[in-house]
DNA sequence: TCTGGGGTCCTAGGACCC
DNA sequence: TCTGGGGTCCTAGGACCC
C-alpha cells in the first residue's frame, strides 16, 4: 500500500449508498428485494415524484427525478411507497455509527452518502481491505448496499464510488484521472450540471480533459471562480479536508409545501404558511436554533418562483412569530396569482446561549436609544468641554 | 392533468460609509 | 462642470446536489 499511496498522502473513502431510500424499505421488508421499487409521493397531491428507486426499476428507464405516471408507464409492474423518512433518518444513523468505529474522521454529505479519512488508519489494513469490510458490515449488519470510492482527496473519492454501482469499491489514483476521467463528458462531472455544461460547451469544452486543459481567462469570464475551482478539479487536485463537524452547524431551516391545488385565496394560503411556520420552529427548537433572518418562497402556476426575506432585530423561535415575519412577507409580495408552492425558512441560524446574547444587546440598544445615552454625552461634555462634543442635530 | 423537498454556495446589484 | 474608489452589508436569484 505504501507504494500505492506515497508516505505524506492522505486516503480518503467516499461511501455511497445504494437507492438508500428503496433499500432501507427492502430492509424492512424482505419480500420487496429483486422487485421493482420506487419511492415517491402521492400523485393526487401532485408530489408524485420518484424519490429513489431499485436496481430492478433502473433496468426499465425509471429514474429520479421522474414523475410517477411516466414512471409507471416505463414499468407497469412498478411496486411504490411513500417515503419514511423517519426511518431513512435512522438507517443513516446506524450506518455512520458503523463508520466510525474505523475513524473519527466522518464526514456526513448527505442522509446516504459521507467521506472517511482512512490516511491513518494502516493498522486495520489497506484501504482495499477497510473498504471491503465497511462494504461488507453494512451489508451483513444494516442489509443495505453502497459502493466506495478510493483516493487521494474528496473530488476523485466521490467520482469513483460513483464508477461501479451497486455493490462496487473503485480506486482513482491520480496518475489514473486522465486515462479513466478525461474520456468523460463533463457533465458527468460532480458540480457540473446542465446549466455549466451549455455555457462550457460554448468555450468548446466537452469533456472532463477539456475542461482540465482550457484556458484560465476563458474559464474565470464565464464561470467565475467557480470555473477555476473546477479545473482543478479536473486535473485530479482537491485540497478540502474531511471535516467532521462540517455538516454539525445548520445555515438554513426550511419547510416547503406544493399544495394540491393552486390556490389564490388570501385566507388559505395564510393557513398553510402559518402550518409552515410551525414545522419550522419545532425543527428548529428540536435542533436548538433561533433565526434572525425568516424568509418565504412562493412558487406560482406558471412555476415562476420568488423568495422574500429579511433580517430581524432580535432572533425568533416562536411559531407565532415566525408566521408574523412570514404574513407581513407574504401580503407585502403575493402577486394575487394563483399559488403552486409555499415556503418558509429560517436563515441566519443561532444558537440557544448565542441568542441570549444577541437578546441582551438588543434590549440595552434599546434602552440605550432612550435616556441613558444622552445622559452619557452630557456627562463627557461636562468632563471635556464643549469642543468635543458639540449639542445639536448629531444627538437627537 | 409532467416536473418534490431539503439543503449549500456563489454572484450581482444597490445602499451606505469613509 | 463634473463627479473616485474601496469596502461591507443586504437581498434576491441561480446553479447544483441528494
Amino acid at each position: 500500500m505504501q507504494q500505492f499511496y506515497p508516505k505524506k498522502g492522505r486516503v480518503i473513502l467516499h461511501v455511497d449508498m445504494n437507492s438508500f431510500f428503496a433499500s432501507v424499505e427492502m430492509a424492512y421488508d424482505p419480500t420487496l428485494k429483486g422487485k421493482p421499487l420506487a419511492i415517491a409521493g402521492d400523485e393526487r397531491q401532485r408530489k408524485g415524484i420518484v424519490v429513489t428507486c431499485s436496481y430492478e426499476a433502473r433496468k426499465f428507464g425509471v429514474k429520479t427525478p421522474m414523475p410517477l405516471w411516466e414512471a409507471k408507464k416505463l414499468c407497469p409492474n412498478l411496486l411504490v411507497k411513500r417515503p419514511n423518512f423517519e426511518r431513512y433518518r435512522q438507517a443513516s444513523q446506524a450506518m455512520f455509527e458503523l463508520l466510525r468505529t474505523f475513524s473519527d474522521l466522518v464526514e456526513p454529505v448527505s442522509i446516504d452518502e459521507g467521506y472517511i479519512d482512512i490516511s491513518a488508519c494502516q493498522e486495520l489494513g489497506s484501504p482495499l481491505e477497510i473498504a471491503n469490510r465497511i462494504q461488507q458490515l453494512l451489508l451483513n449488519q444494516l442489509d443495505l448496499p453502497c459502493s466506495i470510492g478510493i483516493a487521494p482527496n474528496k473530488f476523485l473519492a466521490k467520482m469513483a464510488s460513483d464508477m461501479k454501482k451497486p455493490l462496487g469499491i473503485t480506486v482513482l489514483r491520480k496518475r489514473d484521472v486522465p486515462h479513466i476521467l478525461w474520456p468523460l463528458p463533463v457533465v458527468e462531472m460532480h458540480g457540473v450540471g446542465e446549466k455549466t455544461a451549455i455555457k462550457m460547451a460554448d468555450l468548446q469544452i466537452k469533456t472532463i480533459g477539456d475542461l482540465a486543459k482550457a484556458n484560465d481567462m476563458q474559464l474565470r469570464a464565464t464561470l467565475g471562480i467557480r470555473g477555476l475551482k473546477l479545473k482543478e478539479r479536473a486535473n485530479g487536485e482537491d485540497i478540502r479536508a474531511v471535516d467532521p463537524d462540517a455538516a454539525a452547524e445548520n445555515k438554513s431551516v426550511g419547510n416547503s409545501v406544493t399544495l394540491p391545488q393552486d390556490l389564490a385565496i388570501q385566507a388559505e394560503l395564510l393557513a398553510v404558511l402559518e402550518k409552515l411556520a410551525k414545522s419550522v420552529s419545532d425543527r428548529m427548537k428540536k435542533k436548538g436554533y433561533l433565526t434572525m433572518n425568516v424568509a418565504i418562497t412562493i412558487r406560482y402556476k406558471d412555476r415562476k418562483t420568488i423568495t422574500r426575506g429579511r433580517k430581524l432585530r432580535n432572533p425568533l423561535i416562536r411559531s407565532d412569530e415566525i408566521f408574523l415575519e412570514a404574513k407581513s412577507l407574504f401580503i407585502e409580495n403575493w402577486n394575487g396569482d394563483p399559488v403552486r408552492l409555499l415556503g418558509i425558512t429560517g436563515l441566519d441560524l443561532v444558537d440557544e446561549d448565542q441568542a441570549n446574547e444577541q437578546l441582551n444587546l438588543f434590549t440595552f440598544e434599546k434602552a440605550a436609544k432612550l435616556e441613558p445615552l444622552h445622559q452619557v454625552v452630557d456627562q463627557l461634555r461636562d468632563k471635556y468641554g464643549h469642543a468635543i462634543f458639540k449639542k445639536g442635530k448629531d444627538f437627537d
